[in-house]
DNA sequence: GTGCAAGTTCAAGTAAGCTTTAAGTCAAGC
DNA sequence: GCTTGACTTAAAGCTTACTTGAACTTGCAC
């Protein structure tokens, strides 16, 4: 095995995350390293996939939370099968069809409200509180909607 | 014209918005009020349709940054008629295709991944950093990805 | 053995969209 | 005239996902 460990410099060019982005991911425990003797990070590097899998669940519009539960439920120490990422890709999947399948609801309630001019009354669906797409919370907006909306008031 | 006024309490229980999120949207300057002799708000009636419509187009995904623009294409003293919402509404639609056809074909790369078994390589689409659905930014994230990522590093 | 890039930690800053808190004022009923 | 609920402001807090800065240390080449 010829160079088993790589650096946060290489690491960070060779994944396209920030160095810092990855010394924050190991204060969150997403990834892990061993340290040289002066203490610099020593990563082993299939750390390599677990960051690409973290940025590419991301782009499914996870947070890192629910990214590091998924990456909670891999083997820790085989890597990873065909099958872990089938469940993995599974899941996300539903999540993306959830997804387009709220926004595809806001569209079409959008077209009628266009073609019935309701969009100026408040009897139109889109101007009432519903379960559509996201929805706005105490603080950061979530994509994926995983945390109730407050009661409002 | 029986009743023109309204209190902000009785804004938030009409139209779902907190008291202290209509007092936050007046601060931003998306509704506007006059104030009683003794300095409490006082919203004109219509500010109901202005606030629904401002909850619809969070709900689409906009920001208050652009809603607040999207408002003042409005007329400023008229109701607004049914082509103005015609034509906002015309374009949520456009950012609503847009962001669907970004989930979609986010979802049939990971299903393509799924049956290639390369998700735990960095071959894969997935991966790559590219430009799908949303982007990762510093702070917050967009629903609309409107603001570019910045460059790594 | 020196110079410099690359590494280290910790704290604070950033973004959006609010909520919460503190400390007080106004309005309305009795 | 007093209580009570609704209202006021300003400032701070919350959340996520990082970045930035300061002050310093390591590691490697020459």
């Amino acid at each position: 095995m010829p160079q088993q460990w790589i650096t946060i410099g290489e690491l960070a060019r060779r994944s396209g995350a920030a160095a810092s982005a990855l010394r924050f991911y190991e204060t969150q425990g997403l990834v892990a390293s061993t340290r040289t003797a002066g203490g610099q990070r020593q990563f082993p590097k299939d750390v390599l996939r677990r960051v690409a899998f973290i940025r590419a669940a991301q782009a499914v519009g996870l947070s890192l939370e629910q990214i590091k539960a998924a990456l909670a439920t891999l083997p820790e120490q085989r890597t990873p099968t065909k099958a872990d990422w089938e469940r993995l890709s599974q899941s996300w999947r539903g999540l993306l069809d959830q997804r387009i399948q709220a926004l595809v609801a806001l569209r079409d309630q959008l077209s009628s409200c266009i073609g019935c001019g309701c969009l100026s009354l408040r009897s139109c669906a889109l101007y009432n509180p519903g379960d559509v797409a996201q929805r706005r919370g105490s603080g950061a907006r979530y994509l994926l909607g995983d945390r109730a909306a407050r009661p409002v008031g």
